[in-house]
DNA sequence: CTGAAAGCGCTAACAG
DNA sequence: CTGTTAGCGCTTTCAG
């Protein structure tokens, strides 16, 4: 067994308060004291046990951060940022994947967790906003990434996914491109991401002129890169090819180009690619992938403020806030032939 | 305020134990007495406190994981699995992210995260096997990942990377390529992964006849694409360019054909590239990657009924044990033109 | 089958 | 500056 703080009270022959104190800094200690105190702990390699902790202080330090998987390069980087930014807070991360599972992430909410969480940062996938917020456990604070929703009681941090989807298909109608796909809707789920990417579509099509075609409207189960080749597959064996396309996440993106590569179709000549995320690989592809670059860094510092704020307050009582995120058009390869 | 499990038993007109049997479906219960204790449970919305039970149990239900970052494909892949694996086992896990940190390792060892932790698995980065288990907390039970180690208090579960290695770069001579260069070493830490993988493509080429040439085994600061560029860039500007290359890890092998392609070499006949870990953006590649791929699920499967052993033991004194993972070789337009 | 009560390790209010 | 002590919410031994 690890010894307790009882334990070291006795070995330094003061009492479990000072103990305490010695450990925690909170109250002054006579120098002379806090040393035999000290030692006492060395001595029996005392480690203050952080469920009892928890139990007085009804907190745990530790915040969950629900993604719907972490294998992707998106939800990786975001994740790992997040994980930094939790520490600098000296927070400890649960991680949970949700697998784009409606009942798992509606659990999540109601604190079926065994309050373990002081407060949870999700990314809702199978539900929308309001469905999760409808459901929360009052008193768990909860900030919502990537959604976008006008009521409720969580706060949202999120780029602006209508502007940011309008200006990649802009920067193509710019290039001249007229026949424009987009690959990535999700009618199937509720999430609004990718609603509001379609309607940053139509809307720059719209503008141009052009009347947006279904047909080149291209749905998807997941963000994968297969989920990309084979829309780009559907889209080359149509009637008419399309000489550019926009992709609602990077890895779409790029299993659109691979596919394209194997048809032989030239990028960005006859076919010009955007993606959305600017994750690491866009940076290697060949070409390279330009796409819409939402300040990742930025998402954690103010996921994690919001949260901080939310758990800190007395009695939750911070109105819920939405704070959109910065993001910018980065042009590579894939839309514009390198020098 | 959240109810406790008194508050239950106040409104159900019933004592504290009957209400902890009817929540762990302990010992029996009348049924009808369980019912109006259930009943008394979603009237309140009760939830049991997890601080208080660990407190009791001396257990979390929390396991650590430890990665040198998440943000990597190879170590996103794994985390996802492992997270998968652990919460089919009831577990919840909490992820460190060591950024090759070597204090922050060993920190992790002692146990100075306060017990929350009911075991860890980690993946050692800056620190050998032996300086980390040396360093352990003893009662923590320990799986040690993507490293071999004689000695040790813990367990550990990797492939055998100088078998793999080797068997890589026999794959390259057999393509008659007999330039073959090596990015990835890493003098500078002592995980061993690079060690070994350095070892396998030297007994390669010896067993064809082909003495190693240091200038042609290339140090990196980390396993990214970043640094695979670099050296890649480096050995095009050397005297003899290599026919092959073996990169120690698929990123670093990503970022060598990115370079390759923007100095128009011919990818593979001009040179052949093989990779490690078998993450998914080399499957998409252009060409696609040739890799060693570990088998991940197993891996994931592994470690954590390593850990399960070692944490339901009675007394931890499971012997350590030592698993070798499956892996093969998979071929594809990298090395071989594709069809 | 159920009640009463001790105690897990720690913090903090109260006393000295 | 330090000791004593109640109690956080739960499980579990001992009675009944």
């Amino acid at each position: 067994m690890s010894s307790s703080l009882k334990d070291v009270a006795a070995r330094a022959g003061v009492s479990a308060r000072t103990v305490s104190n010695v450990v925690n800094g909170s109250a002054r200690v006579a120098a002379q004291t806090r040393q035999r105190v000290q030692e006492a702990i060395d001595e029996l390699g005392y480690r203050p046990n952080l469920a009892a902790r928890s139990l007085r202080a009804g907190r745990t330090g530790i915040i969950g951060l629900a993604i719907p998987e972490l294998h992707s390069p998106y939800f990786g980087e975001l994740a790992g940022l997040l994980v930094d930014e939790a520490r600098r807070r000296s927070w400890t991360v649960i991680i949970e994947q949700t697998r784009g599972n409606a009942e798992f992430e509606r659990r999540l909410l109601t604190g079926d967790s065994g309050r373990v969480m002081d407060g949870l940062i999700i990314s809702p996938w199978a539900l929308s906003a309001d469905e999760l917020t409808a459901t929360a456990h009052t008193s768990l604070p909860i900030v919502l990434l990537g959604e976008r929703s006008a009521r409720g009681k969580a706060d949202h941090v999120a780029v602006d996914s209508v502007t940011a989807a309008d200006e990649a298909v802009s920067h193509l109608l710019g290039l001249g491109r007229r026949r424009i796909a987009a690959i990535g809707l999700q009618p199937h789920l509720r999430n609004g991401t990718a609603q509001q990417r379609a309607e940053g579509y139509r809307r720059a099509l719209r503008r141009a002129g052009i009347p947006p075609r279904p047909e080149w409207e291209r749905s998807v189960t997941s963000l994968h890169r297969e989920d990309g080749a084979r829309a780009m597959a559907d889209l080359l064996d149509g009637d008419t090819a399309p000489d550019a396309v926009f992709a609602f996440s990077d890895e779409l993106a790029l299993g659109a180009m691979h596919v394209a590569h194997l048809r032989g179709v030239r990028i960005p000549e006859q076919l010009a690619v955007v993606g959305f995320d600017d994750v690491e690989d866009g940076r290697y592809s060949h070409p390279a992938l330009t796409t819409v670059s939402p300040d990742k860094q930025q998402i954690a510092q103010r996921a994690l403020q919001c949260l901080a704020d939310r758990i800190y307050s007395p009695h939750n009582d911070v109105p819920a806030a939405t704070l959109t995120i910065a993001h910018r058009l980065l042009v590579r390869g894939s839309t514009v032939p390198e020098a």
